[in-house]
DNA sequence: CAAATTTCAGTTCCACTGAGATGG
DNA sequence: CCCATCTCAGTGAAACTGAAATTT
């Protein structure tokens, strides 16, 4: 067996590589965080929207955290049975739930909140805070330019 | 419904998130792109493997393409029936197999190698020559410092 | 009528675990 | 005895599809 077991270089230079071997590394440490405190990531971005955004209709909290319409009824499941998110009918628009956001879930979001920071940061270990900044500006501009079509 | 629908500000600015839609888009191009040749990402790992290493056991694939071991068998199944690999037992190591990549593998190699390129250019097409290396150059050292545990 | 919302049931892909059999 | 390899069976999360029921 060869010392190194290197990837294939035209692999290691492509950079829809480089950003899912990365994905998988943040996912890994993500997931393994928020499990701790019986959390995973859907539910963060739910209770983010909500907490900025006020009571908030499921299908716009979808769009919102990219979360797709049929996972995110499961998850606000999820939050439900933990006491964290109410569901009650609008009265205005009656195909409509809105989602309202209860104390012990705005609790959960802070105590979320800061391990995520905490991600970000064994994530992003090696690099400057300059560094980091470029980085999520190159990733801003990628996304920003397709969600344009 | 408000007009814009922005993500929350703390997801937006969280470089896990960031990176998470990234990759989620990268895949669907890459995805999208490689079905039209019968083929997945997971083939092009492993045919890119073989094309520059050559002959190697299964086990040596799986660590350098990053694929499970599990999931190496799987996908070495499909590439054989589609006669793009040949397995044969090792003489020297009786517990492993030597994988080879054989003439229409090679081609289908070269034919899924060009499909990539245009994939990545239209993932980074708002990112000028510069800004490309600069996002693999972060990236690859983010993956490096992790890889060193 | 067309369009939007909620929900359910089901698929696909990727990452991974556990365990058995063979062999070094 | 311990370790590596190959294989099979199965799990779990994430992204997604199709369709039904309700309402605008």
């Amino acid at each position: 067996m060869s010392s190194e077991e290197r990837p294939p270089s035209r692999l290691q230079e492509m950079p829809s590589w480089l950003i899912a071997q990365t994905a998988t590394y943040a996912h890994r440490l993500l997931t393994d965080a928020l499990a701790a405190a019986d959390a995973r990531g859907y539910h963060y971005r739910l209770l983010a929207a909500l907490h900025e955004f006020g009571p908030t209709s499921q299908a716009s909290l979808g769009r919102r955290t990219s979360i797709d319409r049929s996972d995110t009824v499961a998850m606000l499941n999820e939050l439900a049975e933990r006491g964290l998110v109410k569901r009650s009918p609008d009265p205005v628009d009656r195909r409509q739930n809105v989602v309202t956001i209860t104390p012990r879930g705005t609790e959960q979001f802070q105590r979320l909140d800061a391990i995520l920071a905490q991600v970000q940061s064994d994530l992003l270990a090696p690099l400057s805070a300059a560094d980091r900044r470029l980085l999520s500006s190159l990733l801003s501009r990628v996304l920003a330019y397709h969600a344009d079509q």
